[in-house]
DNA sequence: AATTATTTTTAGATTAATCTAAATATTTTT
DNA sequence: AAAAATATTTAGATTAATCTAAAAATAATT
């Protein structure tokens, strides 16, 4: 079995790893943890002894076939816990990342798929991520997001590309939730922010980086 | 915040101070932790820096009021765990104990509470054991249930311990609500069956089944 | 009460995960 | 391609939780 710690490194390595085929570098590793690279590097060699990675020195971390399946299985884990925090225990999305951060290090196979068939095997998380499959399948569904619409063409929000919980309360703020329809009224050339009317309601603007991270299903 | 470590020493003292006044030895836990009496020790003086034990050279450990909370409230988290994993996720009441071991550290009150509420406030965990209420307080005596009756005796329903709603419709149907008054008229012995009547009214058959999950008041 | 047995604590090591600072590789810039 | 800048690794320390073995305190037995 291995470390809570152990496991957060995998998921870090996996995070990196889908974008970059090179190895993913210490530091970028250090970064995501919060951590310092030489750290990483000891654990690096660690996880390299169990052959959950591919380690050669200052060429990068990549995943092993085995070590793919564990961080895959964890956030599995991770986002069927999102969906039982808000379906079951009425926590908003933005409230369950750090939960869900413990819970996904609980590790049994009966306990996920059990929570998969009580959730009724969801395809995605609050945050509109793709939920992986039991055999580890992640479904790469390639994401339209608010500021790829033009002048009067609308959408349904369905996720965010953006966790943070900052941006989550600016959503929520603005009234912008999952199922808002949105209908965007004009793009400023300049830089892009959007003015766009919420629920057939009032408008606002958006800036860029608020819209390229709000996954929307066109209509 | 402490470690899953710290809390699983306040569980095992809460575990052996509730009999013995005296303060619980070192050997005594280390042998409930599997661990060495000399690691408890050096926890020990660990907790009671923290105020979370009063500890004395040689004279065993107490909880102060502190360190009481912290366990009360880590083995609250473990029983409803239990009931989630049981009522929620078809577990057997014999292959929750690990599963809850790791889940109880899981440290959120909102998460607790709203856990509490899904499962509709049960006041005992899938072993009968009393589930402690969010300030602390731990029923000592389970309750009395219509099927501790004996001929003749009488009581009033107060409560439930089982919360299907087949269950709680079937109460319903026989008219036993809260409030009313049983009186037994017999007991079968071949498989305790109860003859019993509601309200001084008419007689009804009950089945050991349903008699146990019935809470009353004995008059 | 003195001796023996048991329990508990102390001292010193060990392991996992981390850190800082220095050393070494690699990459970029000139 | 040499110099400068950046990234990565190594070396040596640190902290939490544990251990073994020896020392000290307490309890039990004669």
């Amino acid at each position: 079995m291995n470390t809570f710690t152990e496991e957060n490194y995998l998921k870090a390595i996996f995070k990196y790893s889908v974008k970059n085929k090179e190895g993913v570098s210490t530091n970028v590793i250090a970064d995501e943890l919060n951590t310092k690279a030489s750290s990483v590097t000891d654990m690096v060699k660690k996880l390299s002894d169990k052959k959950l990675v591919l380690y050669k020195k200052y060429k990068g971390v990549t995943l092993t076939e085995k070590g793919r399946k564990i961080a895959v299985s964890i956030i599995r884990n991770h986002r069927l816990w999102e969906v039982f925090l808000v379906e079951k225990l009425n926590f908003k999305w933005d409230e369950v990342h750090d939960l869900a951060e413990e819970l996904e290090h609980i590790n049994s196979e009966k306990l996920t798929d059990q929570l998969d068939i009580f959730l009724e095997h969801p395809k995605y998380d609050p945050h509109g991520d793709p939920i992986p499959d039991k055999d580890g399948n992640v479904s790469h569904h390639k994401d339209v997001t608010l500021s790829d619409l033009s002048n009067n063409e609308k959408g349904i929000v369905v996720g965010v590309k953006e966790h943070s919980s900052s941006y989550l309360k600016y959503l929520e703020s603005i009234n912008l939730l999952l199922g808002s329809e949105i209908k965007v009224n004009e793009v400023i050339e300049f830089d892009q922010t959007m003015n766009i009317s919420i629920n057939k309601g009032k408008n606002t603007n958006i800036s860029h980086q608020a819209s390229k991270n709000l996954i929307i299903k066109q209509l």
